[in-house]
DNA sequence: CTGTATCCTGAAAGATACTG
DNA sequence: CAGTATCTTTCAGGATACAG
């Protein structure tokens, strides 16, 4: 029986627009991920979110519910009240990102320690 | 039937060293995740690696890799020959890794139309 | 071929102060 | 309350050259 070569990886082999770069938690945004999490629950006001979100800013925190806002996970409620009121809720689209995510939590869950040794294990073999 | 009010977020409703951000493929790492498909099929070399990443830089894919080795995702195996020859490979521990990247890249294939839309719908709206 | 060594850039994040 | 305005920092990533 001969050894098949693996086939070569071809230079295309990721589009320019490689989708899943897009996903709104993937990106560099920092703090969307959790971000995503304190929505999970319902509907939440600015100040609100700046409790579990420890040490953000609120030009971050401004920053990043823009952008989830733009990507359509987000969606961003003034009430015309005194003092003024603003709610921020996961979109339909929004919640549809939450089983990916859990996926990830999972591996996290069953696989950090693995991992963890795994950095152990390399600083002691170098 | 009274509305029952939404219990409020803690404080420390995530933990200092909240599993997720040590993920391979979710930290700041922007090419882990393309090194993880072309490693998928078989174990790749240095200058292989090169040429589905296209724009990447030595230093980089050396960094980038060597971060996935040290959380036990990668293995690099070194050939005592000449020309020297060395090899990459995902770990068992890496293969568990592409089950939720799956579940993120079906998201992405499914929503990323909704995403886009989402995006120019805001661009007209504001 | 498989990297390292330097230096540089840019974009997100942080600090701080202020406003409708 | 819900942000904005500035300024600074930081650090992954990029450019380029070179080495075992």
């Amino acid at each position: 029986m001969t050894q098949t070569a693996l086939e070569p990886l071809p230079p295309d082999l990721f589009p320019a627009d490689c989708p899943v770069e897009s996903v709104p938690v993937l990106g560099g945004r920092k703090w969307a991920w959790k971000i995503m999490r304190c929505l999970e629950s319902g509907p939440r006001r600015f100040s609100e979110l700046r409790v579990p979100l420890v040490g953000i800013t609120p030009k971050v925190l401004a920053e990043s519910l823009r952008a989830m806002e733009q990507d359509g996970a987000v969606v961003r409620t003034e009430f015309d009240e005194n003092p003024p009121r603003v709610e921020y809720a996961l979109t339909p689209l929004g919640r549809t990102l939450l089983g990916p995510m859990d996926a990830m939590c999972a591996w996290s869950r069953e696989h950090l320690g693995s991992l963890l040794a795994a950095r152990e294990e390399y600083e002691r073999a170098h």
